[in-house]
DNA sequence: AAGAGGATGAACT
DNA sequence: GTTCATCCTCTTG
């Protein structure tokens, strides 16, 4: 079923981050239905968190999604090709979102196969964050789509999938550059022993931070 | 008005 | 391991 907006508006990001694996992301684009089993995500927290894009609450065009009620998507370009998804949770003006980065495949494989321009179906369908918008065409279009309706082309589901919390890897996030602390934050969450998750875990050997 | 750079992925060597 | 595709957003002048 549907999940409500209060899953969303809970004030604990990095805890709505791994409630979110197991649950389903439903993409129904032009007709045609995708969807994915939620198998790593990323939590992005303002106003302290320096690899969050609304860090010290900076309100821009691009932003303003990230400080609304929770329960919407924040969909923005990276590297002007790929659309990466995030969910917005949290109190309108709190600026906190999970970034959704693979799923594993559940409707819609064929379709999944042929937007990706590959014939077989294997992780690199759905095992990265600008992989599986392809994968179900999710574009910034859907910038702020209403999550928690079930009408919305975009939406969530819990179909009673568990994942128990000794089978969640904690790591630091993908892709940080010189933040300094924020870099080591442990606000990344994926399903241990699924092949559908993202690259291994980063490990920093370096330690000087600012 | 212009320029830098990014929460990535694919195709290279 | 390296390069680069590609474009929007934000900063600076």
């Amino acid at each position: 079923m549907i999940i409500s907006r209060s899953f969303y508006t809970r004030s604990d990001v990095l805890q709505i981050a791994k409630d979110l694996l197991g649950k389903v992301l439903v993409s129904s684009i032009g007709g045609i239905t995708t969807s994915g089993i939620i198998v790593e995500t990323e939590a992005y927290r303002a106003p302290d968190d320096r690899a969050c894009h609304a860090y010290q609450n900076k309100r821009t065009e691009r932003t303003e999604t990230m400080f609304k009620l929770g329960g919407i998507a924040y969909v923005y370009i990276c590297y002007g090709i790929h659309h990466l998804f995030n969910v917005v949770t949290g109190e309108d003006g709190m600026a906190h979102a999970v970034l959704i980065r693979a799923v594993e495949p559940l409707e819609g494989k064929s379709v999944m196969k042929s937007r990706r321009k590959i014939t077989q179906i294997i992780p690199s369908l759905t095992n990265g964050p600008g992989k599986f918008t392809e994968a179900m065409s999710i574009t910034k279009d859907h910038n702020a789509v209403e999550l928690f309706n079930a009408q919305s082309i975009i939406h969530i589901r819990d179909m009673s999938i568990s994942v128990d919390h000794n089978e969640i890897l904690t790591g630091p996030r993908v892709g940080m550059g010189n933040i300094g602390e924020s870099a080591l934050r442990p606000w990344r969450f994926r399903v241990k022993n699924n092949k559908w998750t993202s690259k291994p875990d980063i490990v920093k050997y370096e330690a000087n931070y600012e």
